[in-house]
Formats: structure tokens, sequence, C-alpha cells
DNA sequence: TTAATATTTGACGTTGACGTCAATGTCATT
DNA sequence: AATGACATTGACGTCAACGTCAAATATTAA
């Protein structure tokens, strides 16, 4: 199958409101999806995988919408890479492209260690405030 | 020593704008810090250090400037108990405020975890990707 | 087929987190 | 005491990322 999806569903489905599924497409963000006869969008369930795989990325990497759309394209072009681009342009190029997607996810990285770094340390912090309250709640108890 | 520190070393030691700075100020998030006779801010080093922390945990927990403010109350909280709050209000109340810090403690740190988690998602994806990128390299290398 | 309910488009409103500008005052140096 | 560089306050501006509302359709259930 693959059912057909409304707006309000696809909003239930990923948390987002309905606005801001229309927001995404109409960035250019998320692929338009289907119509009914009369106008109703009609999504599947791609794009309701897709809606949580960017607003993960949104919400963990601090990724701004703009910084979103490059990082899709990047996605895109891996994609129009491996087909009928193969075949047609100069292989040359085709690797001078690769090489440079490579060096922006190596960049990404990058970021996302840094991230995870900082968050650790944020996370000892709250640790160690934990333990104080835990040592004062006993010193309580043996009082 | 301790140096007294003017706005702008202050911003370019934290990497925050003047405005910011006194825009964190104005909100009760940093304290005032000291004036001369003429009304010029005149920082310390823990100025600074408070500014790094905070800014970290800003981006690195996506916290609003208001989730800021309850985060950094907890810390207060935690101080005021350590001190002259310890010999005057009552000791059951003390326990249940400190029990409530707890919660609230371990309900943020719930949060990291949970980002970090999806954090590893994104890296994992991230990585994928780069791995097609070489793969498709290799291939025209190998042609 | 007629309600009741949901969807679409367009437009304007809102909010947080600052940026920017102007007028005025301060600091450091000469 | 004058000059040039910075600081302060207040006010208005801005930008992203939606929220909200209205008027016109569409869809679904009875």
């Amino acid at each position: 199958m693959d059912e057909l999806l409304k707006i309000d569903e696809v909003a239930n489905q990923t948390g987002l409101s309905k606005r801001t599924i229309r927001y995404y497409e109409e960035l250019g963000i998320l692929p338009s999806p289907e119509r009914s006869g009369g106008g109703t969008r009609l999504y599947k369930q791609k794009h309701v995988k897709f809606l949580k795989r960017i607003s993960a990325a949104k919400e963990v990497l601090g990724f701004t919408l703009q910084e979103l759309q490059e990082f899709l394209s990047l996605t895109e072009m891996l994609e129009s890479q491996k087909e009928e681009y193969k075949k047609v342009s100069d292989p040359q190029e085709q690797k001078a492209k690769l090489t440079e997607i490579i060096k922006i996810l190596d960049g990404e990285l990058e970021i996302i260690e840094q991230k995870i770094r900082r968050i650790h340390t944020v996370q000892t912090e709250l640790v160690t405030l934990r333990e104080r309250a835990r040592a004062l709640i006993e010193l309580k108890n043996n009082e």
C-alpha cells in the first residue's frame, strides 16, 4: 500500500504544525506532494520520514532552515551523481565534485563532534549539581 | 589581582557582542558589574567565565534565554541552600526543595541524553553519506 | 444534499534575540 | 583642555520561523 495522508495526519505523526509543513514546502525543503482533484495535499510515508529526519537535524544540530537546505542539497548531489549525471558530464569534474562533497561532510562532522564534546561538559556540570544536592539531603538526614 | 575589564574586552574574550552582553544584564541573566564613577561597566573574570558557560549551555542545549534563567535559578537555589537559608527556614521544606531540584536536574539530564542519541543518529547518517561518496570515487578510479 | 469539519491561499501579526543608530557622556593621551 | 576612541541609554529596526485569521473550497458523514 502506502496510504495517502492529509496534512493533519502528517502534523500528528511528525509533531510539526500544519503551518510549518506548508512553510517547508514553500521554502523548497519538503518536496511537494501530490494533490487531490480539489487541491488537497496528499502525502505519503516518505514525506513523514523526511520531515522527521530534517526536524531532528534542525533541533539537534541547531541548523537554521537555510543550513538545512544546503545540507539537503548535498544528499541530492550524491543522488544525482549515481544516476544520469554519471554518464553525462566530464568524469574529471565529477571527481572534483565528489571530493568537495566529502570536504563539506568532514566539516559538518567536525562541528558535530565539537558539539558532542560541549554537551558532555554541560552534562558533567549538571551531574555535579545533582551530586551536591544529594549530599545536602544526606547531610540533613544525619543531623 | 583580578583586572577590571571594559565591555569591549569582555566581548572579545567571550565572542558575544556588546549588545548581547548588555542585553543579558538587562534580562537579569548576567549579574550587574560594578560601574566606574562615570557609569562605565567594569567586569571581572568571573563575568567572562559566567558568560562562556551560559552561552555554551544555550548553544549546546538549544536553551532559550528564558530557559537559561530558569536553569540559572537552580544553581542559585543550591547556593542559597548552603548559606543563610540553611539555618532560617523549616528543614522539612528545605528537603522538599532539594528533592524538587534533583527532579528538575534529572529531567534536564534526560533531555541531554536524548539529544546525544539523536546527534549520533545524524552523525551516523553523515558518515554513511561520506562512505558513499568515497565509494563513488573509488569506482571512478578503477574504470 | 446538507451539515459539519478540514484544507488552501494570502496576508498580516508576533516573538525572541539581538542589530543599529543617534545623542550624549566618559576615558586616556597628549 | 582638547582630541579621538570607546561607553551608555533609548528607541527603533530586523530577521527567521512560524502563528493567526479570513474567505473561499473540499471532503466526509449523516
